[in-house]
Parts: structure tokens; C-alpha cells; sequence
DNA sequence: ACTACGATCTACT
DNA sequence: GTAGATCGTAGTG
């Protein structure tokens, strides 16, 4: 019964190696998108491609939660590739990957993914019925839909997201169209354009509610420069 | 000890 | 489009 998934062969579920992560987290923001991320449960195994995600900064970072160390953020100076879990507006687990080298303090947020497998227990997580055409856009479109859905929790907070059972995969990223525009949610350094996301996904956590509007872009090395309003 | 405020989501108008 | 839920974190007294 285990289908054979588009895009899930072994090489693609290869996890990133460590250096991966070390390396400015601008960059590992953005070559993030189109990797997968996979939870390994024994309900069942969870596969979604990242779509969306945010990099946060450290001291030079006023919307990051390094921008101060404190206990909770003092986990993000941990080794690059480790899992940062925090809980959010007293609801919702946030998943981030810190980045940059040990002490560096920086990682960044998964916003949403694609869900490639494990969708009925996905659906599960979150409470959802999928014959609503609706729900699978939206089963992980956003950081807390994402955790949720793929059942990540503070018990999670500290892993190595190198190996299994929860981890990062390589994935088969071609080209990819990415847009970028501020993160969201966040008031502190609203002018920083460090929210990343592929621009043709449909399972973005801000596209069907407030449109995206490209505007003039200037010309960039490698990512088209676009932003949407919010 | 007490208070303010979120890197959000859902439901409802 | 807007309000309410809901609670850990962090800053202040």
C-alpha cells in the first residue's frame, strides 16, 4: 500500500549534511525551499516540501528572538542543523533550523510546506476533513499548521535534524522561482525582505488570503526580487 | 510576583 | 476584515 510518491526516491530522502547549515543563513534560507522535510513516526512517515520560510539574525537581528540571548533563544547558538521548537501565542509550536556556525545564533522558520506524503495523517493532526478541496492548500500553509500537521512539538526542541527521525532531505530542488518580501508578523526591522517562498506554490500560507502583488523588481544575482504586500 | 505581548490560527461578521 | 483564544517568555518592581 505504500505508493510510490513523484519526487520521494532515495536519493531525494537523503538528509542535508551538517555543513549545509553552516553556511549565512540568507542562504541557507533560501536553499531550503524545494528540501523536504520528513518525520519519521510509527504512525506513519510525513513528507512535505518546503515552500516558505523566514532567516533570523542575531544581535544585529531586532525581530530575531537571538536578538537578546536568553534561555529560550539560547538555543539557536546551538550547532548548525539542530532544531529550534518554540511555542507561539499560547497555541501554536514553531519549527526552526539554526544556521551559521556554533554561537552564531541565527536560524530560520519554516513557514509552510507542500505535503507530499503521509497526507491522511496529516489531516489527522490537524482535525481536517481532504475531500474539502480546500484543506490540503492549507494543511500545512503556515508555521503552526506545519508543526501540527506533521505532529512537531517542544518535545522536539534540540534536535539533530540531520537524521531520522525527524529531519531535512535533500530533495530534488531544480529551478526554482523565488520571491521574497518581509517576514511576517513581525513589527521590529519590517524592512528586512527575509521571508523566502516559491513563487508558482500554491501551499504558501499567505496566498490565498491576501494576494500577491509582484512589483518592479530590480535585477538580482539569483533570486527574481519580489514582494508582496502584507 | 505581576504584567504585556507576541515569528498564530480559527471563527465569525 | 476583525476579534478572541490562550500561555510561555521576558522585562519590571
Amino acid at each position: 500500500m505504500s505508493r510510490a510518491v513523484s519526487g520521494l526516491s532515495p536519493a531525494a530522502l537523503r538528509p542535508l549534511p551538517r555543513r549545509f547549515y553552516a553556511r549565512p543563513v540568507l542562504r541557507v534560507a533560501r536553499d531550503l525551499l524545494g528540501r523536504l522535510l520528513v518525520h519519521q513516526t510509527p504512525k506513519g512517515r510525513m513528507v512535505g516540501r518546503i515552500v516558505e520560510v523566514e532567516a533570523y539574525r542575531g544581535r544585529d537581528d531586532p525581530a530575531s528572538h537571538a536578538y537578546r540571548l536568553t534561555p529560550r533563544s539560547k538555543i539557536m547558538a546551538s550547532p548548525p542543523g539542530t532544531a529550534y521548537v518554540y511555542f507561539s501565542y499560547g497555541n501554536h509550536f514553531c519549527l526552526n533550523v539554526v544556521a551559521e556556525r556554533e554561537g552564531t545564533a541565527a536560524a530560520v522558520l519554516l513557514r509552510a510546506v507542500e505535503p507530499l506524503q503521509g497526507l491522511a495523517l496529516m489531516a489527522r493532526h490537524r482535525g481536517v476533513d481532504l475531500r474539502d478541496p480546500a484543506a490540503l492548500r492549507r494543511l500545512a500553509a503556515g508555521p503552526g499548521r506545519l508543526t501540527r500537521a506533521m505532529n512537531i512539538t517542544g518535545a522536539d526542541n534540540g534536535r539533530d535534524l540531520t537524521r531520522p527521525p525527524l529531519y531535512i532531505a535533500r530533495g530534488r530542488p531544480g529551478r526554482r522561482l523565488v520571491g521574497r518580501s518581509p517576514r511576517v508578523g513581525v513589527r521590529r526591522a519590517a524592512d528586512r525582505p527575509w521571508r523566502f517562498y516559491l513563487r508558482d506554490s500554491g501551499y504558501l500560507s499567505r496566498a490565498g488570503t491576501s494576494p500577491m502583488r509582484a512589483l518592479p523588481s530590480r535585477r538580482s544575482r539569483d533570486v527574481p526580487r519580489t514582494w508582496s504586500r502584507v
